[in-house]
DNA sequence: TAATATACTACCATTACGATAGGAATACAA
DNA sequence: TTGTATTCCTATCGTAATGGTAGTATATTA
């Protein structure tokens, strides 16, 4: 249970949106360069994070992306069901027609138990808590 | 981020085996047909299991699979580890020169929480709990 | 209109997934 | 000792996902 690239680095991605809020939108090849991602491979990442309406963007000449909604509003568990799709997913575990034995399923239990645990650390980060342990944990020289 | 089949197959497997703890071992052709996979798919995360010594094997007439270690004494997290491989893995978490950014990557300690809730329920379930849990789901003319 | 960005689409190599298949090795039972 | 039931081992294979690369179109600004 691997998490996928662009999952990682989506997430940094979208820190990075979180950390410029509310100043000029962030041009690929910053994000890119910042974050040492190729710049094609990140477009079709924010692609996907602009239509699902976490990033928008400006074409052209000074355009860039930008986080559509405050920082403090952006759940880390919006950006991971973006990415990586739904948590975990045994399938049976939203959907009990998948299998003959849900009802009586134990291990259908089990997985249900650990998506709910994933999916409450995901719940209780916001992007504004990783820019905010970000901020402190890098040297004061930085933060000018 | 989806759980291959092999582990959901193979949980499934080894909780039978955990119900037949102490008797004679269990045929694949038998534990095929109860959980409804292929005898020779089954074969594979049997032989899986097997080399990481949760469960053991006989060959030959009468023989079969069985637990190698009592139910209680087997966490799940071992049987996972064992199919799944290592939890969550963002490489990085394990590995922390894997990426230059390392040392004060905010998303890092975000995968490290995830992993860790994961491991924490995964770890508190043992085959034993599971057996017990399905049993008392199990209506009572089955359990005779 | 020139330069700078994103948007869209196509393509591609590699790996993982989810099996299926065949035969060898072994153990028991008659 | 011979047959049969089993696991063991290895090879194969189609499909999908992963992790990119590349080219062109379109929009925006200066």
């Amino acid at each position: 249970m691997k998490l996928s690239t662009r999952t990682r680095y989506g997430i940094r991605a979208v820190v990075e949106l979180a950390e410029n809020y509310g100043r000029e939108p962030v041009q690929l090849k910053i994000i890119s360069k910042d974050q040492e991602i190729s710049m094609k491979y990140l477009e079709q990442i924010m692609s996907v994070l602009k239509s699902s309406g976490i990033v928008g963007s400006s074409r052209g000449a000074k355009g860039g992306y930008f986080l559509a909604k405050p920082p403090n509003q952006v759940k880390l568990s919006e950006c991971f069901n973006c990415l990586e799709g739904p948590v975990v997913t045994v399938e049976c575990v939203e959907n009990d027609r998948y299998c003959s034995k849900t009802i009586n399923c134990v291990a259908r239990e089990v997985w249900t138990e650990v998506e709910k645990a994933i999916v409450a650390v995901l719940d209780s980060i916001t992007l504004q808590d990783m820019v905010d342990k970000n901020n402190k944990s890098k040297p004061l020289l930085y933060q000018i």
